[in-house]
RNA sequence: GCGCCCGUAGCUCAACCGGAUAGAGCAUCGGCCUUCUAAGCCGACGGUUGCAGGUUCGAUUCCUGUCGGGCGCGCCA
């Protein structure tokens, strides 16, 4: 609709522009918005006002001559000039009709657009090293690259999800230490107990599997334990699978799923490392001081240079990751989305810098970042910091378990990525309406027991006979709705500009509030048929609709509410 | 000390990359169940948008300064 109304305007101008009362050349970047107050319409322009000093007049004095130049079109009941120069814009009823009849035409496709028009976008998230069990900020990682995965799809990109992680650093030697300590019997109070060694309880399930020879499976890669505590190059294949399978079938629990799974070490394998070296060394940005090598980042925005080959002959981790970027960029995709902790963020100067310092045509913003801040959890009023499993932090799994796959991805996904996060372990557990998880998905399982009960009291929803009266939706509960409605494939487009998902979750609690006012007010199963089936019709588009939005986000859509005892308000309450 | 993020109702958060009277939920108080799920709905109360300046028709939004919270500042990853 918005955008619609956006062309209609600019038809104006265009006019406006070829009878000399405008002068040509390039029109400003005037905005259609949804107006805040029905008083003012339903959407309004600021044209006039952006345009009013280049055209010489006053703002309401051009708002009259660019509302005179609109041509004549269906759907509009009236256009005003308000305030300082507004231009409003109020739409009929028959136009709220007919989105409704398109949200039932397309269904599962309501709300997509084709504006990526089926490029290649790369979406990097989670990333976490094999050394532990996922903790809540990769979690949150997980919720926001998948979900911003599903809404780049619903904008037309062809979306890889891709996972990287370090399978041979620093980090993997310390894992497979400890895996080693413990398959020796030590405790991590033991005094020779490796000095920076892992101490959660799951490096002995590690250590007890690859004792015993079993065998894990993960990235296609069957790994087998050796039960030979000495071979620690053997410990360390093992160490690695055993958590990238544990990893990944917490990401499967939590509906995450990705397309490649890219391991550092193929870069140093495959003279990736070295071929990166060696072309910025041709760059001419780097140069040896103190027996080390150093890139000049400064050239290129970082506050201080870097080195890249340290004087003991090992590459710093930024080198990998240019290598990795440029290998990204090799793979075609011209586009690539890093979601990542911000913990992270001093990286994006220095692999956008080597990048850029390679000179091989990669823009300056490339990649893109999307950077969400720390998550704390909390529990009857305190901040939970353990788990016993992983030792010093909460696990994913940890709140699938407690609060249920749904509301974990909810409420990670509810804020903006830039803000830190609390995770309320009770308002996520809680069955009632102020958890707004429940809250939507039983707006959703409402529509359906309504079909139920039409289905038991022998009557159907007559579908063509619904769309013929959509003008018996005249109840400002249904009027309300409808506008609702029609805003959705509005939020999904905004989603995917600023890669935020989480204008879709506050957008589905605005629609299932506007769903539960009519439902309230008004019963939909009544003796009169065309306004029971126009009604019926609403309540199947709201449906769709809450569908269509959940599935961004990675939630079901349930058909009826069960009770859970076991995660439910008895539950909540002995606590 | 430097860089990045945040600061909005008692609490948790919005505000569509400068727009009109800053909005929800929770909490508090008051209403609504012989009718499709009350896991719901309706109403009231609640604000100097941390503070001080600046930019302009117009600022929660942009700029400067300042205070408070978080994260990062390694020849670690």
């Amino acid at each position: 609709m918005k955008q619609d109304l956006r062309d209609w305007i600019l038809q104006a101008l265009t006019a406006l522009q070829a009878g000399g009362s405008l002068p040509a050349g390039d029109l400003p970047d005037f905005v259609v918005e949804r107006t805040k107050s029905r008083d003012h319409g339903d959407f309004a322009t600021n044209a006039a006002l952006l345009l009013a000093k280049a055209a010489g007049s006053k703002p309401r004095d051009l708002a009259a001559a660019l509302v005179a130049a609109l041509p004549a079109r269906a759907g509009i009941a009236r256009v005003d000039i308000a305030g300082p120069g507004f231009i409003n814009i109020a739409l009929d009823g028959a136009a709220y009709a007919q989105e409704l009849r398109t949200i039932l035409e397309r269904g599962d496709a309501y709300g997509r657009n084709g504006s990526g028009r089926g490029r290649p976008v790369q979406i990097e998230f989670v990333s976490a090293n094999p050394t532990g069990p996922l903790h809540v900020g990769h979690g949150r990682g997980a919720a926001v690259g998948d979900s911003l995965a599903r809404v780049l799809e619903a904008n037309g990109w062809a979306v890889t999800r891709e996972f990287y992680y370090n399978d041979a650093g620093a980090q993997i030697a310390n894992l497979a230490l400890s895996v080693q300590a413990r398959s020796r019997g030590l405790t991590p109070d033991h005094a020779d107990w490796p000095a920076d060694g892992y101490r959660g309880d799951y490096i002995l399930d590690v250590a007890r599997d690859y004792m015993a020879g079993a065998t894990v499976h993960a990235d296609g890669q069957d790994v087998r334990g050796a039960a030979d505590s000495d071979d620690l190059d053997a410990i360390r294949r093992f160490a690695v699978a055993w958590l990238r399978r544990e990893q990944d079938l917490d990401l499967r629990a939590f509906g995450v799923v990705f397309d490649v799974y890219f391991l550092e070490s193929s870069l140093y394998a495959d003279g990736k490392v070295e071929a990166t070296v060696r072309d910025l060394i041709a760059a001419g940005h780097t140069y040896e001081q103190d027996g080390a090598l150093w890139l000049k980042t400064t050239d290129f925005g970082d506050d201080k240079d870097r080195v890249m080959r340290k004087s003991e002959g090992g590459y710093t981790y930024f080198v990998p990751d240019v290598a990795y970027h440029v290998d990204k960029w090799r793979r075609g995709f011209q586009r690539v989305v890093n979601e990542q902790g911000a913990d992270h963020h001093s990286t994006i100067t220095r692999v956008r810098a080597g990048l850029q310092a390679l000179d091989i045509g990669i823009p300056k913003g490339w990649p893109e970042y999307v950077l969400h801040q720390m998550v704390t959890v909390m529990r009857g009023g305190e901040e939970v910091k353990l788990s016993k499993r992983a030792g010093s932090y909460v696990t994913v799994r940890d709140l699938i378990d407690e609060v249920g796959r749904d509301a974990t991805r909810y409420f990670l996904i509810a804020r903006k990525t830039d803000s830190q996060l609390v995770f309320d372990i009770d308002l996520a557990r809680a069955q009632t309406n102020d958890n707004p998880v429940f809250y939507i998905q039983y707006a959703h399982a409402r529509v359906c027991s309504v079909r139920r009960q039409l289905a038991e009291r022998g009557l159907s929803w007559d579908r063509p006979n619904g769309l013929a009266h959509l003008d018996r939706l005249a109840e400002p509960h249904e009027q309300a709705l409808l506008l609702e409605l029609s805003r959705f494939p509005e939020v999904v487009e905004a989603a995917a500009v600023h890669l935020d998902p989480q204008l879709v979750a506050q957008y589905l609690r605005d629609l299932a509030a506007a769903f539960h006012a009519w439902y309230n007010a008004h019963h939909f199963i009544v003796d009169d048929a065309d306004l029971r089936d126009a009604r019926l019709s609403l309540a199947e588009g709201t449906r769709q609709v809450l569908a269509n939005g959940l599935d961004l986000l990675g939630l079901s859509a349930p058909e009826a509410m069960l009770r859970d005892d076991s995660v439910g308000l008895a539950a909540a309450e002995t606590v």
